[in-house]
DNA sequence: ACATAATAGTTCAAAGATGAACAATAAACA
DNA sequence: TGTTTATTGTTCATCTTTGAACTATTATGT
């Protein structure tokens, strides 16, 4: 075996990654930054959003989407719901699951921070062509659909 | 004010960077994974591979690189230099300062942990054409850029 | 029907990350 | 020089996240 490997930094793929992942973790550090007046985490907004999309959802489902353990979720949800911002209720057919929507307050607050988000994005990715923004989307959405199952 | 703002998910930046940000989850999760064989977290691989790029280099200029507070980079390094893959030395003009080095076992990891690192990456970048991936380093590049500031 | 599997959600302890406050050192400047 | 300000790294309290063990409920298979 040749120990003498080609260093990652040579390789184009690595370096373009590196920098996906900079930006990534770049923009979630200001987004928290830009959230906080509103009191929300990006991981509440994550919810948040998740359940505007896909109301009466289960928490079992809310996990998969964001990619956490459920355990997460039951740390995560009782400080939304205390807040007002969504109701949990138990399924008719099967009583072990809880179905989540958001409250009116909640789609108010979901709206307030959305602005902050979407302004954010646009910042990052008015640096595109729509052209090249689509690129970038079908692409990840690839990487997304390989890694998922692996 | 017009209350009925439009969607973000009608907006194409917006559903693009929802796909990067998911690829980039995706990604970390997978790697925590694989990684976790050779007893290595993410960011601890993130420590090593910048003290192979910037030997030398303080724990504040680390900090920085890594996009994290420096609190956190004083509570990584013992388990690290603990494990004998770095030294912590202090700089002989400015008694503040403590250069970080890797040593040969930490270099030897090291490279363990980039193979299975770029694998990972490979599987993920080979959806694109070398041009293709250029671009989205380019253009992740810039985002960085942007918001770093900010 | 009955035993066994699988699933949804919770609890809990451990690990990680964060930011404010602090000590030691260096830099700036009067 | 002497005083003030900045910088480096640490400590500590707090908040998140995680995974394993647990309960309750439903599905499966004989």
């Amino acid at each position: 075996m040749n120990n003498k490997q080609e260093l990652p930094w040579d390789n184009p793929r690595f370096r373009n990654w590196v920098a996906v992942a900079r930006a990534c973790h770049v923009l979630e550090r200001t987004l928290a930054v830009k959230l906080a007046p509103l009191d929300l985490k990006p991981a509440q907004l994550d919810v948040l959003m998740n359940l505007y999309r896909h109301p009466g959802m289960s928490q079992h489902d809310l996990a998969r989407k964001l990619l956490v353990g459920r355990s997460n979720i039951t740390m995560l949800l009782p400080q939304l719901e205390a807040r007002g911002l969504l109701r949990r209720e138990g399924d008719e057919k099967d009583k072990r699951i809880l179905r989540l929507a958001l409250t009116e307050a909640g789609e108010a607050l979901l709206m307030q921070a959305l602005k902050v988000h979407m302004a954010l994005i646009e910042k990052a990715m008015s640096q595109s062509t729509p052209e090249q923004c689509d690129l970038i989307g079908d692409q990840m959405r690839k990487i997304y659909e390989v890694l998922k199952e692996a």
